[in-house]
DNA sequence: GCCAACGTTGGC
DNA sequence: GCCAACGTTGGC
């Protein structure tokens, strides 16, 4: 099985590529994700080592902020099972988990950003989930040009 | 803060 | 099974 590409988005207010970088062997879990399209991502079709480019959504401006990895496969998600956690799902049992979610850990900070602005006019990103109208999905996969032009992009000097 | 787009819920 | 109402996402 080939490697494959992913997007995974987070408000950096919450968690950001500089709090994965700070994480325990710069990895966590990516946990919270409460889509069934996404859950059906991480838990069937994310492979360990696949590579992940950090988006950061609700920023200013919002962009693609880093590289990081696959470190272990989909897993039932325990935010799901805890009451006081913000993503508590109280449908959601251990025999049936419901969540999913995936470790992944850091790979490196891109020299710089790339933002949403810059990932809409190249034209070789034109048919990226993250720039089709109304795409809100947390989890989206990313062909490997696709994945090597935003990281090219990433070097490049400001 | 606004609001468009989308997903989910629940009445019927 | 339809669809209106509601909640959320996320760019601007």
């Amino acid at each position: 099985m080939p490697r494959k590409y992913w997007l995974l988005k987070t408000e950096p207010e919450t968690f950001s590529f500089d709090d994965l970088l700070r994480a325990p062997a710069k990895t966590t879990g990516w946990d919270g994700v409460r889509n069934y399209q996404a859950r059906n991502f991480l838990r069937d079709q994310m492979k360990k080592g696949d590579r992940v480019l950090i988006y950061h959504s609700n920023a200013d401006p919002p962009a693609v902020v880093g590289e990081a990895e696959v470190a272990r496969e989909g897993y039932p998600d325990p935010t799901q099972f805890d009451r006081r956690d913000d993503h508590y799902d109280p449908e959601s049992s251990p025999d049936e988990p419901r969540w999913y979610q995936v470790d992944v850990k850091a790979v490196r900070k891109l020299p710089t950003p790339v933002p949403l602005p810059l990932i809409r006019e190249t034209p070789a990103l034109r048919k990226m989930a993250l720039v089709q109208r109304g795409q809100r999905l947390s989890v989206q996969p990313v062909t490997e040009a696709e994945y090597a032009t935003v990281v090219a992009l990433g070097e490049a000097a400001k």
